[in-house]
DNA sequence: ATCTATTTATAAGT
DNA sequence: TACTTATAAATAGAT
């Protein structure tokens, strides 16, 4: 009863009955693939298949023109140049008029999702509709929170930086100071005039917490600036 | 260790690192499938991928331009032919490039607003997207609310109708039921044969409440129609 | 078209 | 990205 199945070589199946049927099942199957990669992967897809016979099989996620055009300009990274404006003029009225369409039927979308011309849809659609916002609001949310804790921990991150580079320069400038308190004693009383003028700005400069925090630690500015994110989780 | 594979549903998959994996995975299985049926079957195939990303993957058993142009022809069998294609390629072209960048922004802020392809969006765009989706999530609950105020109105409004309907009905009835037992008391005995034989379908059909109930009070089968609606307010 | 033994593809985990 | 492995899915051959 069963299939005593044998893996089979890839190459042209002679027997025309057998590469018929065979055509017929992996075409299914291609087809089914080709839809679920477009669907779980959120890719645009387009397959095209001739039969041997000459039969035409094709699918695309969107629309087949939108795909080709794509496509197109994919490829004709390559090759431009606006020549004498007659060979190329492929790009013909039917285009036109696709984009035209689907343009419109976006921007309907779009405007329904704004809350404009709901009254033409249906209870039903407007369920639809309520469910869509409803992930798409969710969505929104979780990304605007994943942001937010990035852009913190960016913050502290930098904050931390800071502090390291404030113990750095303390630490400097304690060598600094004893360096000069050495001299100070080795020398004439003279020279403490100097170290007043010279020690308050390093000072100051050495632990600069206000500065930082006020400067760094204010999110509404930072918030506006693409801070170097390092992840949160 | 190993992979506890289960089923996963056809739908597109959130978590981005996953759907970028599986695409991968897939688009290799994908394409490999692809050029086992061309060989297989002797089929002419081309397969256009894009990522969610915009990578450009692609397989042709011939040349993709061969399989374009052979996919025009077919789906074409209604299109001009080559014509002169002198004074209107220049128009065209700006057009239609304006309107593939106007439809791809379109399709870019749809795909937003379901959720998709926000992370490159600020903050602060995420915040405009989520007052965007308030507001325009709200007017769809309004719009849903009055839509089927409106419905449960005109049905309220239909069945006042055949209440009023019947109970004229039910007058006439009366009045007929009256008019004969008059001619009743002043004719001959005779005639009580008839009233036998005729009077018993008339009062059956003189009090129809089961079937004015039963029939329009079925709310599954108007939802489903389009009724005259007024204002509930 | 339907049935299965088998091969393939692949989801999850590393 | 490349392995691994358990399991789901596709499918060759037969009916």
């Amino acid at each position: 009863m069963a299939g005593k199945r044998e893996r089979i070589a890839i190459r042209r199946i002679d027997n025309l009955a057998a590469r018929q049927v065979t055509f017929s099942k992996r075409r299914r199957g291609l087809f089914k693939k080709t839809e679920e990669l477009s669907i779980l992967c959120d890719a645009e897809v387009g397959l095209v298949v001739f039969s041997a016979t000459g039969k035409l099989f094709h699918f695309a996620s969107s629309s087949m023109n939108q795909i080709i055009d794509r496509y197109d300009s994919h490829s004709k990274t390559l090759q431009k140049s606006e020549a004498p404006s007659q060979l190329q003029s492929h790009v013909d009225d039917s285009t036109c008029a696709r984009l035209r369409e689907e343009l419109a039927e976006a921007s309907l979308k779009l405007r329904q999702m704004r809350g404009e011309e709901l009254q033409r849809l249906s209870v039903q659609q407007l369920q639809e509709l309520e469910k869509t916002h409803e992930s798409g609001l969710g969505s929104v949310l979780k990304t605007k929170s994943q942001k937010i804790l990035d852009e913190i921990n960016g913050l502290e991150r930098k904050r931390m930086q800071l502090i390291e580079e404030n113990s750095r320069l303390k630490e400097q400038m304690q060598v600094t100071r004893m360096a000069r308190m050495e001299m100070q004693l080795g020398a004439d009383s003279e020279v403490v005039y100097e170290e007043g003028q010279s020690s308050e700005p390093v000072t100051n400069a050495s632990y600069p917490r206000p500065s930082a925090d006020t400067d760094d630690g204010g999110s509404d500015t930072s918030l506006r600036l693409g801070l170097p994110l390092f992840s949160s989780k």
